[in-house]
DNA sequence: AAACTCCGACGTAAAAATACGTCAAATAAA
DNA sequence: TTTATTTGACGTATTTTTACGTCGGAGTTT
């Protein structure tokens, strides 16, 4: 783009566009949900989890880690890959209510 | 991207990436919560909501239009908007539950 | 030590997203 | 009828995203 004009927004918007960036990819989206689903973390290699290159889910780790909603810490040769409870509480904080206020109030049939 | 891959992944996470990636701008986020905070729906111009210009301002609505978020009939020169409530709701359906289920349920402090 | 494994860093190519200008059609207002 | 207003369609430039190959380092295993 000519130029990211997203600083013309709120910021509140402007954080949670980010957050809801970092989910816009079934990628991303599985790599949460695989950690979200497990008790502990996960010490592993996370491209078995994804089918795509290991370079490409790397990749999305990344983008992952950059958005705050994962960790994830060296230990060996290992990487141990965990959820971050604090961006995943911020996105919470703010996704749930957005989306909860998007419920049509009372509209009628005519109206919508 | 060479190829999007994103048929090799099961089919609830492409469609919650599709519907998270509509909400992945602050010009979309803006217009959603505008439309969302009204009674009834918005006929007259959306392009005055947002601060950007109006031909892109209309690609961002078009882009909700195409995810299913928002609903516009023509209504003589004018164009009526509202919130699409099947999307809306198969948002909730979709991402409520994959937002809940990333909390972090029994993880001690060592493990996260 | 040598071989292997896992990861990050770098580079690359194709595609999509972002932002806008311009134009034409349709309706409303003068 | 002429003039505006509003919207959608088309085209374009720049940036970002997506996907991968390759290389090198850190640590394990044999």
């Amino acid at each position: 783009m000519p130029q990211a004009k997203t600083d013309l927004f709120d910021n509140q918007l402007q954080e949670l566009a980010q957050l809801f960036k970092a989910l816009a990819h079934p990628a991303r989206l599985q790599i949460l949900k695989f950690l979200g689903s497990r008790d502990a973390c996960f010490s592993g290699d996370i491209t078995e989890i994804v089918p795509l290159g290991r370079t490409t889910v790397n990749q999305h780790v990344a983008e992952l880690k950059k958005a705050g909603l994962i960790k994830g810490t060296a230990q060996g040769t290992k990487t141990n890959y965990c959820l971050n409870p604090e961006g995943i509480k911020k996105l919470n904080q703010l996704g749930l209510p957005f989306l909860d206020d998007l419920e049509c109030k009372d509209c009628t049939p005519k109206e919508c």
